[in-house]
RNA sequence: GGAGAGGUUCCCGAGUGGCCAAAGGGAGCAGACUGUAAAUCUGCCGGCUUAUGCCUUCGGAGGUUCGAAUCCUCCCCUCUCCA
């Protein structure tokens, strides 16, 4: 345990400073002692490679780290590539579909460079759990799982719900608190982010460092992203996350589309304003509030240029009911259907959606509404099509 | 190992021989309304070049039948209780 008698003031604050904007810290005082010791401390952040994508929801736990590598901590920001393919159970109301191994390598090849749009390359160590989980024997394996009850496991509410509702549980799911745990071991992890979520996860780590003879881990948690929809965390698998690498005008009409409640706390979390920003933020017409909210977040993965040209795109198109001035081409050559052209154009999933869109009287072809679910493209027109509000190209031949 | 229950379209969940591409809800999409908000209302919601038409789908493989998501056989998987 951390012995706070010597933790100086000055590092106590340290450490406070560090908590800014964490739901918990475990414990604020072992982080002071770990800060009065004056060394880098190695920070750990853990993300499994489940999707091509980070999202807007990450970022908060990679902010955070950034804020430690500012104050000259080292990063070492773990792949779950074996992790992953245990499937992380934390929250889930079912077991995770297991992906194979490739799919898990492409994905943890496309994270390299999404994170490090928020942390220096310089100061972050990058690793693949697969390089000390993989090796471990089954003796290892069963030492550690010698430290964890069932009873313990079984209090976290997502396994009890399970259990009550009668969905599966597999052995494998139990064990993967135990894995991750181990990479703190592995790493010698001073202090381990995570979300709210994490937070068992987290605190394996800390009990397996301890059964290893390590000084345990400090626990930081973080809020989790609520996704477009406000009701559940943000998460690709729930189609409502916004990606760190969408095109900017996709981010910026995506968080145009969330509810004023959650524009609140996405201002919150995302920009990390301080209260005289907050407060400028909450007296402005919710509409230009949006916008400078989209903005903000678009600036800060594509440049303020791109930011503006979001908004005047967003402003054109929506408010003005305009086209605009840049959007895409498609070249045609020869007479195309026009369910077949929404098609290529994944306008619609289907010639099908294509028919059911123009019935609905969603589809425009330079500005008139198509009735007729046979229109042909035809060469030497050149046509903007429309689909729905958000669905626009030119059409050349 | 024994005894029960169950696996349905993106999700939940009805359906026990034709009226089933399959009720209802959710998600999604579209239209109206707006601040492209949210909420609400309405419609659509397997695929097919144009269809009172065809094809694919109800865990898997066979079978019965004019006809099967529905009946039979074997197999796979999950849940519950017992050991």
């Amino acid at each position: 345990m951390a012995p706070t008698e010597n933790v100086t003031d000055e590092a106590l604050r340290r450490a406070t400073a560090l908590s800014q904007g964490a739901v918990e810290v475990i414990s604020l005082a072992e982080l002071a002692a770990k800060l009065a010791e004056g060394r880098p401390l190695r920070i750990k952040l853990g993300m499994d490679p489940t999707t091509p994508d980070l999202h807007l929801g990450h970022t908060l736990t990679l902010k955070k780290l950034r804020d430690f590598q500012r104050a000259g901590h080292r990063v070492i920001f773990v792949i779950g590539d074996f992790t992953a393919m245990i499937g992380d159970p934390s929250g889930r109301s079912e077991t995770r579909k297991p992906l194979t191994s490739e799919q898990i390598r492409a994905n943890a090849e496309t994270y390299r460079g999404q994170v490090f749009k928020i942390l220096d390359p310089a100061l972050t160590e990058l690793r693949f759990n697969s390089e000390w989980t993989s090796p471990l024997t089954p003796q290892e394996l069963i030492a550690m799982a010698s430290r964890l009850s069932v009873a313990r496991m079984l209090e976290r509410n997502d396994f009890e719900q399970r259990l009550a509702s009668g969905t599966p549980l597999f052995l494998h799911e139990l064990l993967y608190p135990l894995m991750q745990g181990y990479d703190s071991v592995a790493l010698e992890a001073d202090v381990e982010l995570g979300g709210t979520d994490q937070k068992f996860n987290l605190l394996v780590g800390r009990d397996l460092q301890r059964g290893f003879g390590q000084p345990p881990q400090v626990v930081i948690t973080m809020p989790l992203l609520e996704g477009l929809d406000g009701v559940r965390k943000m998460s690709k698998s729930y189609g409502n996350h916004v990606g760190l690498t969408e095109a900017p005008g996709q981010m910026f009409g995506k968080l145009m589309s969330i509810s004023d409640p959650l524009m609140y706390s996405y201002f919150e979390l995302l920009t990390r304003p301080d209260s005289a920003h907050l407060d400028d933020f909450k007296a402005l017409h919710p509409m230009e509030a949006k916008k400078r909210l989209a903005a903000a977040v678009v600036a800060e993965y594509h440049g303020a240029e791109a930011a503006e040209h979001a908004r005047d795109y967003f402003e054109a198109k929506f408010q003005r009911r305009q086209v605009p001035a840049e959007i895409p081409v498609f070249r045609v050559d020869g007479e195309l259907w026009i369910c077949e052209l929404m098609r290529q154009l994944r306008f619609a999933s289907s010639t099908s959606e294509g028919r059911r869109l123009i019935a609905q009287g969603a589809v425009r072809v330079d500005g008139n509404t198509v009735a007729d679910p046979n229109f042909r493209f035809r060469p030497g027109t050149h046509s903007v099509l429309e689909v729905g509000k958000r669905r626009v190209a030119r059409i050349t031949s």
